[in-house]
DNA sequence: ACTGATATGTTATTAAGTTACATCAGTTGC
DNA sequence: GCAACTGATGTAACTTAATAACATATCAGT
């Protein structure tokens, strides 16, 4: 229903490694642009460089995108391997990503293609709002 | 759970008129540059002008702002009052977007968030695959 | 060493969205 | 009528996001 991992990870090459770095330490979801300027030492010069490392990484399925904010986050789950359909919810204060997987969600996506033919290929469930530590304070 | 009005529609401006009629009768959904393009007539000069007329008319509801695509929609809904939480799916080889609401989706959203103490404030839903009519040709 | 596939580097360009500032039109209060 | 306020508009300049085009390098397999 969700994205494949179309291509098989082996090794990742060193700007796949640095780009990845770079978001797994990160707080929140980083931009393209703000991962080039992070990575400035590192000898990036060009967007290019940083949106194919992304875009492998995404295939691989240890990077998503958020479609709603233009930004990438590491992979919640540690050997991110197959779920379903992932969900995002994303704090508007804070900026912090909470991923989860719901079955139900995405046994509705498939019902509703199954009933109009259409045939998913990949599904955005972003949920904007304020996390629970935000309304707090 | 979705995006409420916030303010109260009596009538539209001139630009917001032009705007939601170039979006009313495209076929697909349309990015603010097309749509400035195709205004050039109506003496739109600058993106500002579509954009000040598109955040009025997402607000109204009349047009939905599909975030996977960095595009925007006409509300299929004819007199789009309330609806809850709004799905798309849009078709990525003749772009054209099919509109549905799921309570169930909304439920589980809702249900989530309860769990988890997040306020939401809009929550997009978008699939991205094949419609029917272009699986068959 | 030669070939093909994949990864990289670099420049320039297109697309998307915002900031800042000036102006204009309608409304409300006096 | 006129000041004061509010919302809509126009315009230029700018930032951010993403891609196109082209050159080069790296490496596996033969």
């Amino acid at each position: 229903m969700t994205n494949r991992e179309t291509t098989t990870r082996e090794t990742l090459t060193r700007n796949q490694t640095l780009v990845f770095d770079a978001l797994a330490k990160a707080a929140g979801p980083l931009s393209a642009y703000t991962i080039l300027d992070k990575l400035r030492d590192d000898g990036f010069r060009a967007p290019l460089q940083v949106y194919r490392a992304l875009d492998k990484l995404v295939d691989f399925g240890m990077v998503h995108r958020l479609e709603s904010l233009n930004a990438f986050v590491a992979c919640a789950h540690p050997h991110c391997g197959q779920h379903g359909l992932i969900a995002f919810a994303i704090c508007e204060k804070c900026g912090h990503v909470s991923e989860f997987s719901n079955d139900v969600i995405e046994d509705q996506v498939r019902g509703w293609a199954a009933a109009n033919g259409f045939k998913p290929s990949k599904t955005t469930v972003e949920i904007r709002g304020n996390c629970a530590k935000c309304l707090n304070s």
